[in-house]
DNA sequence: CCACAGTTTGACAATGATTCTCAACTCTCT
DNA sequence: AGAGAGTTGAGAATCATTGTCAAACTGTGG
Protein backbone atom coordinates (compact mmCIF):
# COMPACT_ATOMS: atom_id res chain seq x y z
CA UNK A 1 0.00 0.00 0.00
CA UNK A 2 2.77 2.26 0.86
CA UNK A 3 4.68 3.47 -2.18
CA UNK A 4 8.03 4.46 0.25
CA UNK A 5 8.19 0.38 0.84
CA UNK A 6 10.89 -0.15 -1.78
CA UNK A 7 13.23 -2.62 0.05
CA UNK A 8 16.79 -0.62 0.49
CA UNK A 9 15.76 2.18 2.29
CA UNK A 10 12.47 1.64 4.04
CA UNK A 11 12.30 0.49 7.29
CA UNK A 12 12.20 2.98 10.15
CA UNK A 13 14.80 2.42 12.64
CA UNK A 14 13.85 0.44 16.02
CA UNK A 15 15.61 2.17 18.70
CA UNK A 16 16.97 -0.42 21.64
CA UNK A 17 15.19 0.58 24.63
CA UNK A 18 14.47 -0.54 27.52
CA UNK A 19 10.92 -1.65 27.08
CA UNK A 20 11.94 -3.80 23.69
CA UNK A 21 15.05 -5.20 25.52
CA UNK A 22 13.01 -6.65 28.61
CA UNK A 23 10.37 -8.21 26.13
CA UNK A 24 13.10 -9.92 24.73
CA UNK A 25 14.17 -10.61 27.31
CA UNK A 26 11.20 -12.46 28.68
CA UNK A 27 11.17 -14.36 25.09
CA UNK A 28 14.32 -16.10 26.40
CA UNK A 29 12.79 -17.17 29.54
CA UNK A 30 10.46 -19.66 28.58
CA UNK A 31 9.94 -22.33 25.62
CA UNK A 32 6.32 -22.79 24.86
CA UNK A 33 3.83 -20.58 23.50
CA UNK A 34 2.37 -17.89 25.45
CA UNK A 35 0.03 -14.88 24.84
CA UNK A 36 1.05 -11.04 24.83
CA UNK A 37 -0.93 -10.76 28.69
CA UNK A 38 0.98 -13.39 29.82
CA UNK A 39 4.44 -12.02 28.75
CA UNK A 40 3.28 -8.55 30.12
CA UNK A 41 2.38 -10.42 33.93
CA UNK A 42 5.36 -12.21 33.35
CA UNK A 43 7.50 -8.78 32.78
CA UNK A 44 5.65 -7.37 36.05
CA UNK A 45 6.61 -10.04 38.28
CA UNK A 46 10.74 -9.57 36.93
CA UNK A 47 9.95 -6.56 38.25
CA UNK A 48 10.41 -4.71 35.09
CA UNK A 49 7.09 -2.09 34.37
CA UNK A 50 6.09 -2.27 31.03
CA UNK A 51 2.69 -1.26 29.77
CA UNK A 52 0.47 -3.81 28.36
CA UNK A 53 0.18 -1.59 24.90
CA UNK A 54 3.61 -1.48 24.27
CA UNK A 55 3.75 -4.99 24.79
CA UNK A 56 1.59 -5.85 22.57
CA UNK A 57 3.61 -4.06 19.58
CA UNK A 58 7.10 -4.65 20.84
CA UNK A 59 4.92 -8.31 19.43
CA UNK A 60 3.56 -7.55 16.61
CA UNK A 61 6.61 -5.68 15.55
CA UNK A 62 8.89 -8.99 16.65
CA UNK A 63 6.31 -11.01 14.59
CA UNK A 64 6.21 -9.21 11.50
CA UNK A 65 10.63 -9.34 11.17
CA UNK A 66 10.04 -12.93 12.14
CA UNK A 67 12.10 -12.88 15.09
CA UNK A 68 8.82 -14.20 16.92
CA UNK A 69 6.29 -16.94 15.93
CA UNK A 70 3.04 -15.90 16.00
CA UNK A 71 -0.04 -18.60 16.21
CA UNK A 72 -3.49 -18.57 17.18
CA UNK A 73 -5.48 -20.98 19.90
CA UNK A 74 -8.12 -22.61 19.20
CA UNK A 75 -10.03 -19.47 20.22
CA UNK A 76 -8.33 -16.89 18.34
CA UNK A 77 -5.74 -15.82 20.90
CA UNK A 78 -2.54 -14.58 20.00
CA UNK A 79 0.26 -16.32 21.39
CA UNK A 80 4.19 -16.13 21.05
CA UNK A 81 7.58 -17.60 21.17
CA UNK A 82 10.87 -16.76 20.12
CA UNK A 83 12.45 -18.84 17.69
CA UNK A 84 14.92 -19.21 15.33
CA UNK A 85 15.16 -16.86 12.53
CA UNK A 86 14.84 -19.92 9.30
CA UNK A 87 11.06 -20.40 8.15
CA UNK A 88 9.47 -22.93 9.77
CA UNK A 89 6.77 -25.40 11.91
CA UNK A 90 5.58 -26.37 15.20
CA UNK A 91 4.23 -30.12 16.14
CA UNK A 92 2.67 -29.36 18.98
CA UNK A 93 1.48 -31.97 22.08
CA UNK A 94 -2.47 -31.40 21.75
CA UNK A 95 -1.88 -32.66 25.72
CA UNK A 96 0.87 -31.42 26.94
CA UNK A 97 1.84 -28.29 24.70
CA UNK A 98 5.57 -30.01 24.01
CA UNK A 99 6.77 -28.14 20.90
CA UNK A 100 9.05 -29.56 17.82
CA UNK A 101 10.06 -26.85 15.25
CA UNK A 102 10.15 -28.93 12.47
CA UNK A 103 11.40 -27.86 8.65
CA UNK A 104 9.99 -28.91 5.76
CA UNK A 105 11.38 -27.48 2.17
CA UNK A 106 9.50 -29.95 0.21
CA UNK A 107 6.02 -28.41 2.06
CA UNK A 108 7.38 -24.91 1.12
CA UNK A 109 8.17 -25.42 -2.50
CA UNK A 110 4.41 -27.41 -2.79
CA UNK A 111 2.80 -24.23 -1.33
CA UNK A 112 4.31 -21.98 -3.45
CA UNK A 113 3.72 -23.86 -6.63
CA UNK A 114 0.09 -24.60 -5.55
CA UNK A 115 -0.41 -20.91 -5.29
CA UNK A 116 1.62 -19.71 -8.33
CA UNK A 117 -0.56 -22.43 -9.94
CA UNK A 118 -3.72 -20.60 -9.14
CA UNK A 119 -2.11 -16.89 -9.97
CA UNK A 120 -1.79 -16.50 -6.05
CA UNK A 121 1.40 -13.54 -5.07
CA UNK A 122 2.99 -12.62 -1.79
CA UNK A 123 2.48 -16.11 -0.78
CA UNK A 124 2.41 -17.15 3.31
CA UNK A 125 1.32 -19.95 5.05
CA UNK A 126 0.45 -21.45 8.42
CA UNK A 127 0.99 -24.92 9.15
CA UNK A 128 0.94 -26.63 12.78
CA UNK A 129 0.60 -30.27 13.65
CA UNK A 130 -0.65 -31.55 16.17
CA UNK A 131 -0.39 -34.84 17.95
CA UNK A 132 0.11 -37.04 21.50
CA UNK A 133 3.93 -36.95 22.30
CA UNK A 134 5.44 -40.28 23.70
CA UNK A 135 4.67 -39.07 27.05
CA UNK A 136 1.59 -38.38 26.65
CA UNK A 137 0.28 -41.15 24.55
CA UNK B 1 -14.75 -32.71 30.63
CA UNK B 2 -18.30 -33.84 31.18
CA UNK B 3 -18.52 -37.56 32.56
CA UNK B 4 -21.74 -38.06 30.45
CA UNK B 5 -20.08 -37.47 27.03
CA UNK B 6 -19.71 -41.65 26.37
CA UNK B 7 -20.64 -42.14 22.86
CA UNK B 8 -23.84 -43.93 22.99
CA UNK B 9 -26.03 -41.59 24.09
CA UNK B 10 -24.88 -38.34 24.62
CA UNK B 11 -25.69 -35.71 21.96
CA UNK B 12 -28.25 -34.01 22.54
CA UNK B 13 -30.51 -34.00 19.66
CA UNK B 14 -30.41 -30.90 17.29
CA UNK B 15 -33.90 -29.76 16.34
CA UNK B 16 -33.76 -28.74 12.80
CA UNK B 17 -35.68 -25.37 13.18
CA UNK B 18 -36.16 -21.85 10.83
CA UNK B 19 -33.09 -20.28 11.90
CA UNK B 20 -31.06 -23.17 11.71
CA UNK B 21 -32.54 -23.88 8.03
CA UNK B 22 -31.41 -20.45 7.20
CA UNK B 23 -28.45 -20.40 8.30
CA UNK B 24 -27.45 -23.88 6.60
CA UNK B 25 -29.43 -22.20 3.30
CA UNK B 26 -27.54 -19.29 3.62
CA UNK B 27 -23.71 -21.35 3.39
CA UNK B 28 -25.14 -22.94 0.13
CA UNK B 29 -25.20 -19.27 -1.68
CA UNK B 30 -21.46 -18.60 -1.61
CA UNK B 31 -18.41 -20.31 -1.93
CA UNK B 32 -15.57 -18.72 0.03
CA UNK B 33 -15.12 -17.76 4.16
CA UNK B 34 -17.43 -15.80 5.63
CA UNK B 35 -17.46 -14.53 9.38
CA UNK B 36 -20.47 -14.60 11.54
CA UNK B 37 -20.57 -11.33 11.10
CA UNK B 38 -21.34 -11.47 7.22
CA UNK B 39 -23.34 -14.29 7.23
CA UNK B 40 -25.95 -12.98 9.76
CA UNK B 41 -26.30 -9.45 7.75
CA UNK B 42 -26.63 -11.64 4.47
CA UNK B 43 -29.67 -13.36 6.01
CA UNK B 44 -30.93 -10.18 6.61
CA UNK B 45 -30.81 -8.92 3.19
CA UNK B 46 -32.59 -12.39 2.40
CA UNK B 47 -35.60 -11.09 4.43
CA UNK B 48 -34.60 -13.62 7.27
CA UNK B 49 -35.06 -12.57 10.61
CA UNK B 50 -32.00 -14.56 12.59
CA UNK B 51 -30.27 -13.52 15.75
CA UNK B 52 -26.88 -12.69 15.86
CA UNK B 53 -26.24 -14.96 18.60
CA UNK B 54 -27.91 -17.83 16.93
CA UNK B 55 -25.52 -17.18 13.88
CA UNK B 56 -22.87 -17.59 16.11
CA UNK B 57 -24.44 -20.47 17.94
CA UNK B 58 -25.50 -22.29 15.18
CA UNK B 59 -22.07 -21.63 13.03
CA UNK B 60 -20.18 -23.55 16.11
CA UNK B 61 -22.54 -26.27 15.80
CA UNK B 62 -22.00 -27.10 12.46
CA UNK B 63 -18.20 -26.58 12.92
CA UNK B 64 -18.19 -29.13 15.24
CA UNK B 65 -19.80 -31.60 13.58
CA UNK B 66 -17.76 -30.88 10.88
CA UNK B 67 -20.26 -29.72 8.45
CA UNK B 68 -18.25 -26.33 8.06
CA UNK B 69 -14.64 -25.35 7.60
CA UNK B 70 -13.47 -23.24 10.27
CA UNK B 71 -10.60 -21.26 9.38
CA UNK B 72 -9.14 -18.06 11.33
CA UNK B 73 -8.06 -14.73 8.95
CA UNK B 74 -4.45 -13.34 10.04
CA UNK B 75 -5.65 -11.03 12.79
CA UNK B 76 -7.39 -13.39 14.46
CA UNK B 77 -11.06 -13.53 13.16
CA UNK B 78 -12.99 -16.69 12.75
CA UNK B 79 -14.88 -17.30 9.14
CA UNK B 80 -16.70 -20.34 7.90
CA UNK B 81 -17.78 -22.13 4.72
CA UNK B 82 -19.17 -25.07 3.70
CA UNK B 83 -17.09 -27.90 2.51
CA UNK B 84 -17.03 -31.18 1.02
CA UNK B 85 -16.17 -34.02 3.31
CA UNK B 86 -12.37 -34.91 2.08
CA UNK B 87 -9.74 -34.04 4.46
CA UNK B 88 -8.41 -30.70 2.11
CA UNK B 89 -6.82 -26.99 2.78
CA UNK B 90 -7.38 -24.00 1.24
CA UNK B 91 -5.57 -21.13 -0.47
CA UNK B 92 -7.34 -17.90 0.23
CA UNK B 93 -6.94 -14.65 -0.90
CA UNK B 94 -6.24 -12.68 1.80
CA UNK B 95 -7.84 -9.52 -0.12
CA UNK B 96 -11.07 -10.62 -1.83
CA UNK B 97 -11.56 -13.69 0.07
CA UNK B 98 -11.79 -16.14 -3.01
CA UNK B 99 -10.90 -19.28 -1.99
CA UNK B 100 -9.49 -22.40 -3.64
CA UNK B 101 -9.60 -26.10 -2.18
CA UNK B 102 -6.50 -28.17 -2.53
CA UNK B 103 -5.26 -31.05 -1.48
CA UNK B 104 -1.73 -32.79 -1.44
CA UNK B 105 -0.82 -36.33 -0.90
CA UNK B 106 2.74 -35.30 -0.26
CA UNK B 107 1.91 -32.72 2.71
CA UNK B 108 -0.02 -35.78 4.54
CA UNK B 109 2.05 -38.27 4.21
CA UNK B 110 5.03 -35.51 4.80
CA UNK B 111 3.23 -34.49 7.97
CA UNK B 112 2.11 -38.29 9.18
CA UNK B 113 6.09 -38.84 8.69
CA UNK B 114 7.35 -36.18 10.96
CA UNK B 115 5.20 -36.83 13.60
CA UNK B 116 6.25 -40.50 13.38
CA UNK B 117 9.87 -39.18 13.62
CA UNK B 118 9.42 -37.62 16.67
CA UNK B 119 7.13 -40.28 18.44
CA UNK B 120 3.70 -38.32 18.24
CA UNK B 121 0.71 -40.15 17.33
CA UNK B 122 -2.96 -39.57 16.50
CA UNK B 123 -1.80 -36.77 14.65
CA UNK B 124 -4.05 -34.05 12.72
CA UNK B 125 -2.75 -30.88 11.33
CA UNK B 126 -3.71 -27.57 9.79
CA UNK B 127 -2.64 -25.75 6.72
CA UNK B 128 -3.72 -22.90 4.97
CA UNK B 129 -2.00 -20.76 2.22
CA UNK B 130 -2.73 -16.99 1.67
CA UNK B 131 -2.04 -14.80 -1.18
CA UNK B 132 -3.47 -12.14 -2.92
CA UNK B 133 -5.25 -13.70 -6.32
CA UNK B 134 -4.46 -12.47 -9.69
CA UNK B 135 -7.70 -10.06 -9.62
CA UNK B 136 -6.43 -8.29 -6.58
CA UNK B 137 -3.22 -8.31 -7.50
C1' DC C 1 -56.05 -31.82 20.69
C1' DC C 2 -53.51 -30.26 24.99
C1' DA C 3 -50.21 -29.86 28.55
C1' DC C 4 -45.33 -30.69 29.63
C1' DA C 5 -40.31 -30.55 29.81
C1' DG C 6 -36.57 -29.58 27.43
C1' DT C 7 -34.67 -26.64 23.37
C1' DT C 8 -33.98 -22.66 21.08
C1' DT C 9 -34.23 -17.89 20.31
C1' DG C 10 -33.23 -12.92 20.54
C1' DA C 11 -32.34 -8.46 22.53
C1' DC C 12 -28.95 -6.73 25.18
C1' DA C 13 -25.38 -6.81 28.59
C1' DA C 14 -20.86 -8.41 29.50
C1' DT C 15 -16.23 -10.13 28.27
C1' DG C 16 -11.86 -9.92 26.81
C1' DA C 17 -8.26 -9.39 23.61
C1' DT C 18 -6.33 -5.97 20.90
C1' DT C 19 -5.89 -1.24 19.12
C1' DC C 20 -6.16 3.70 19.36
C1' DT C 21 -5.18 8.36 21.32
C1' DC C 22 -2.17 11.69 22.62
C1' DA C 23 0.66 14.11 25.77
C1' DA C 24 4.99 13.23 27.94
C1' DC C 25 9.41 11.12 27.26
C1' DT C 26 13.74 9.20 25.06
C1' DC C 27 16.97 8.56 21.38
C1' DT C 28 20.11 9.97 17.82
C1' DC C 29 22.41 13.31 15.54
C1' DT C 30 24.37 17.81 15.19
C1' DA D 1 22.25 21.41 24.66
C1' DG D 2 18.45 21.42 21.05
C1' DA D 3 15.66 19.71 17.22
C1' DG D 4 13.02 16.11 15.36
C1' DA D 5 11.47 11.52 15.00
C1' DG D 6 10.46 7.30 17.34
C1' DT D 7 8.39 5.40 21.71
C1' DT D 8 5.76 4.89 25.79
C1' DG D 9 1.79 4.34 28.98
C1' DA D 10 -2.80 5.08 30.93
C1' DG D 11 -7.01 4.68 29.76
C1' DA D 12 -10.64 4.97 26.33
C1' DA D 13 -12.41 2.78 22.39
C1' DT D 14 -13.15 -1.28 19.23
C1' DC D 15 -15.00 -5.34 18.00
C1' DA D 16 -15.74 -10.17 17.75
C1' DT D 17 -17.68 -13.39 20.53
C1' DT D 18 -20.18 -15.22 24.56
C1' DG D 19 -23.41 -15.02 28.46
C1' DT D 20 -28.16 -14.00 30.37
C1' DC D 21 -32.77 -15.01 30.80
C1' DA D 22 -37.52 -14.62 29.80
C1' DA D 23 -40.48 -15.67 25.99
C1' DA D 24 -41.49 -18.75 22.01
C1' DC D 25 -41.16 -23.26 20.00
C1' DT D 26 -40.87 -28.45 19.47
C1' DG D 27 -41.75 -33.29 19.87
C1' DT D 28 -43.93 -36.45 22.92
C1' DG D 29 -47.20 -38.66 25.78
C1' DG D 30 -51.80 -38.57 27.42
Amino acid sequence: MTSTDQHGAATPPLRPTRQRRAVIDALESFADFRSAQEIHELLGDRGETVGLATVYRTLQRLAEAGEVDLLRTEDGEAIYRRCSDTHHHHLVCRSCGATVEVEGPAVERWTRAIAAEHGYDEVSHTLEIFGTCRDCG
